[in-house]
DNA sequence: TCTGGTCTGTTCGATACCTTACAAACAAGC
DNA sequence: GCTTGTTTGTAAGGTATCGAACAGACCAGA
């Protein structure tokens, strides 16, 4: 919270959200005057499914839920941003919209958003940036088919698990607000379900849940619960800036 | 099956492939020399999981399925290609491994090959190629995304009734080959279950099925049964074409 | 014509999950 | 304190789907 560049010379090593914080100084430098410090305020919507990419945001802390709205109403979410990542990255193909439902899930002052066409102005010049929205973007691709496997087979109790853990990666903290009832539409089972498994995971002492607010008390043993879901997934965004060897010139 | 791109003139109009038809004649000729004819033969592999990308495909015809593996050996596929689009397009991201199991679903003559560094280096000009693949590659993911929300909550048969739209469209024929045991896979359903369902649909007259050989009777009413995303799917996919007006300069 | 392999149809019991409904705990404001 | 709204807990009946197992149909080759 406390450290933001504000002040004369942006040390990279300042920046929260790791795909900036990647870039070379001197592309940062580049972009930072363009960057304009946006906090993220819970249950705020970024985009809306059809809605022209006007913004690409660049999270801090925090994290963004990535939700794709059924003709029914049902909405289900299919991806999670923190600050490893960035939305609205499909701005690069001019005009796209984005055909998904995008919102705060947990709010931070830390997050800055750059305006689409300067975004795409800066990914043609074919620099830094370019290659690590690129690698995060085919990342975040591998993510959510990933997820899509998950949920033709794996059970409430294992997604639930792979949730929290994700939750608690991208929040960086053991404790944070969340209702059964949005847990469940995130992961697009019944409420009462939720209320069950989060009941046998709270008894058997790796959460606890009070009201709005989920605890994670042990982290081991609800990676057991999981499903390789989260481990999968994680390393698949890991490797975004591990930067792996080139394998043709 | 006769037309082919072979002497001297090569006409956009006799392109199979939809992403290659869509450039513009010069383009094209810069690529062409570069394209392999390579026909797809039925459960070949393309990809394995964590294999580097040699090869970018753009099929003409047949399809191909994308397929994630999981860590008890079950496979589900979670998209479908055909000649509308591409497989190996992360062969942009430098040096990125392919995360899921690529494989031939339906055979065909028609399909061209490019060395994945040749595909770099053209993307990298940043030319009509360098659109239409960025468009496809957003659109598929917002394909993928919808098939996450779709494995979470809609049931078997709703699945199965898009599965089978989207392979005619695929194929462009009503009649092709599929075993049960390979549908029910790809769904991540059981193989009883898929047989139920396929004789629901049977004895209502929506298709018939004779050992690994199936036909689509009536496309109408199997569309009823689907779930809307066999349509929003196909939209998505169709505005890669309808190249849409950019929003910004 | 037999035989082996593959594919489909069907059974049955088990189970995960849904839907609806309602009750209890809690928080915040009056 | 009381009241109201929100959140969680719980119950009951129903349904979709799974898993294992087996029988029958069909095909291909010996």
């Amino acid at each position: 919270m406390a450290k933001r560049r504000s002040s004369g010379s942006p040390g990279p090593s300042t920046i929260a959200n790791r795909l900036l914080a990647s870039l070379p100084p001197d592309e940062y430098r580049r972009l930072a005057p363009h960057l304009e410090p946006y906090p993220l305020v819970l249950k705020q919507v970024l985009y809306k499914p059809g809605e022209a990419v006007d913004f690409v945001y660049f999270p801090g802390g925090g994290f963004i839920s990535v939700v794709t709205v059924l003709a029914n109403g049902d909405m289900v979410e299919v991806a999670t941003i923190g600050n490893e990542g960035m939305v609205g990255g499909s701005a690069i193909a001019a005009g796209y919209r984005e055909p998904t439902l995008t919102m705060v899930q947990m709010a931070s002052e830390k997050c800055d958003r750059l305006p689409a066409a300067t975004f795409r102005r800066e990914i043609e010049r074919h620099g830094a940036l370019y290659e690590v929205v690129s690698r995060f973007s085919h990342a975040l691709t591998g993510v959510v088919m990933q997820s899509t496997a998950c949920n033709a087979t794996h059970s409430v109790e294992q997604r639930l698990a792979r949730w929290l853990l994700t939750a608690r990666d991208r929040v960086g903290a053991d404790h944070f607000p969340l209702t059964q009832e949005f847990l469940a539409m995130m992961l697009g089972a019944a409420r009462p379900t939720v209320t069950i498994v989060a009941g046998i995971l709270q008894r058997a002492g790796l959460i606890t849940y009070r009201r709005g607010q989920i605890s994670i008390l042990k982290g081991g043993p609800l990676e057991a619960v999981s499903c390789e879901c989260y481990q999968v997934t994680t390393a698949l965004l890991a490797n975004v800036w591990r930067r792996p060897a080139r394998v043709r010139a």
